[in-house]
DNA sequence: CAGTGAACTGACCTCGGGGTCAGTTCACCC
DNA sequence: GGGTGAACTGACCCCGAGGTCAGTTCACTG
């Protein structure tokens, strides 16, 4: 008589493993939208139908899942940008090439860029700390280019150049921004788009 | 023999509109670091040496009391604005007095920015709603920009002017937020450096 | 078919933050 | 000097979210 009781408790029949992926991945949606603050484990639970406990034995705490969040978008980005900057072609049309490997690898979860830039992350601790870590091994990248663009144009203040690498930054989150409200938009549209764009402003 | 104890309650001579003046402010600058979910009524009271029930005395809510930060700090930067952008010049030279409007506007309470771009509210709500007729105020004069600058150099495609002028506000939020991680650059250094960099990159 | 371990949940604890109430102290005015 | 109202607080309620525990169901193995 047992049948007729709705199964409450009890194996699905996932495995940890695939589990564990799809957690993941709710995770860096749910972050990504609403901020380390906003977001809510039993939501995150909730994104794959599965509840809270489960969700804690798997990852332990909300900052170790939120570690593993950033790990995980902070290493397909970063991987995604070092192979787009490999060619090494430092003409203009890096940046662009740069905007392209973004917006591919975001394809299908934009929100995950704001997991790596997190306005919402505790001033003080270790995820901020480790946020920014993984977003200098970024910025190295664009660093090197600002301060290039800035030298061919006869300016060498480090500050000039340290200020130009946040607005690139920025520029990008603003873009991913503009992306995430304009869902029809494609990544190789959004590029297009881009490359219209900065040619008529730096032209 | 009452007087070896400490006062607790009781007036401290302060009217309420000087009290309400003093709690705005700090409304303004705890909304604009920590964000409307970050943001605690109780921190933003001990701010001016008060306690909660006074300040829900005063605003009501802090829905309420964020809707009154957000209208000063809108209503500040749309004068500041509409005065930079009175005397109709409408060169390249346009947003660098923008630029200049702003940072004076925010010298002394550089978060105040945040409150009217808070990627911390919550999605659904009349206070979004407010947040962004309040952005939408000053982003026609963006817009109008954009516009222009877009079609001057042969662009009418009117997504692509949307996206520049969410650029152009999105460079502004940038510029701001790097300004806040370097306090020892005055709101006249900050224009300076603007104007090194913008006509480092459009020239 | 009994035993074992992995997958999974309902119910609970705790704590911080929004919001409220019943006062208490003070300044001012007659 | 007593009354009135404004300025102000301690203590409280409630709820939502992080986190935990004691299980329950299932698949798999000997």
């Amino acid at each position: 008589m047992a049948s007729t009781r709705t199964r409450t408790a009890g194996t699905k029949g996932v495995p940890r493993a695939e589990r564990e992926e799809q957690l993941l991945t709710a995770a860096v949606e749910e972050f990504g939208r609403r901020g380390y603050g906003g977001a809510s484990m039993a939501a995150i639970a909730e994104r794959v139908g599965v509840t809270k406990p489960l969700l804690y034995q798997y990852f332990g705490s909300k900052d170790a899942l939120y570690a593993a969040a950033l790990e995980r978008v902070a290493g397909s980005l970063t991987r995604a940008l070092t192979a787009a900057l490999a060619p090494g072609v430092t003409s203009l049309g890096t940046p662009l090439s740069v905007l392209g490997a973004i917006f591919t690898t975001l394809e299908g979860r934009r929100h995950a860029w704001f997991v790596l830039y997190d306005r919402t992350l505790p001033a003080a601790g270790a995820l901020r700390e480790a946020a920014e870590r993984h977003r200098a091994a970024i910025d190295v990248l664009a660093a090197a280019g600002s301060a290039e663009f800035l030298a061919a144009r006869g300016i060498a203040d480090p500050l000039d150049s340290d200020a130009l690498k946040h607005l690139w930054t920025g520029t990008v989150s603003t873009l991913v921004t503009w992306w995430i409200h304009h869902p029809g938009e494609s990544a190789q549209e959004m590029a297009e788009r881009c490359r219209r764009l900065i040619t008529a402003i730096v032209a």
